[in-house]
DNA sequence: GAGACACCTTACCGTTAGGTAATGTATAGG
DNA sequence: CCTATACATTACCTAACGGTAAGGTGTCTC
């Protein structure tokens, strides 16, 4: 399922435990099943597994067996390489937008 | 509804037939219902209408009266706004992304 | 002001998606 | 080997979603 479009991607990102265990592996790096599902105490284990298999049906995650464990790691790049066509779409807007969050972030008020 | 969280944007931008709707407004400029409704032979116009409905309650479209019609147009800066938080997680990904497919566009092999 | 028109709203319906529970499979340990 | 562990897989249930159809509201035209 390498190709994955811009609808996959969108109805695979629409979740937000995906999008949570997506923002969980780009932070802390690789993390095995147990150590994801701790972060969820309102889901099921299988459930979690359940999210990593459409994750990984997008080749948006990838796992590596570690014993009796798995090892799963995002592949940012590919999230990145199916976004990217829709995101050049409106370019300038979010590129405008992201300027404005940073200078947010930085408590500094916009150029204006 | 003017917060429009990231769970809430990823949401409504689900759905192809609504990413198509912001598509067209983004091209084409502010769209009456009914021609919005030419762009989809398989839909009924009141199910565009629902849509048009999803995403002016998160902001992402505005509707005028003009006459009996109404004009719909997007609000690309509200889009980039909501989608802003979680774009800036992914950026150095994306931003690689977007130039390689610049190149592409271009016809000429990345630089490497 | 009566009718046509453009759109909105509501009610309803089938499908899908996400959740749990139960079962299956492969590995580690005693 | 036998058991426990760590996930995967399957079956099942419910709620949410996208769709149509029918009725409602406001506006233009004659």
């Amino acid at each position: 399922m390498l190709p994955s479009t811009t609808d996959d991607l969108f109805r695979r990102l629409a979740d937000p435990t995906r999008r949570h265990i997506l923002d969980l592996l780009a932070e802390r790096g690789p993390l095995t099943v147990g150590e994801l599902a701790g972060e969820f105490p309102d889901l099921v284990a299988s459930g979690i597994s359940k999210h990593l298999m459409v994750l990984r049906a997008a080749g948006l995650v990838s796992a590596t067996r570690q014993g009796r464990q798995r090892l799963y790691q995002i592949d940012a790049d590919r999230l990145a390489e199916a976004l990217a066509p829709w995101l050049a779409k409106y370019e300038p807007y979010w590129s405008a937008a992201l300027e404005r969050l940073r200078d947010l972030a930085e408590g500094q008020e916009p150029p204006h």
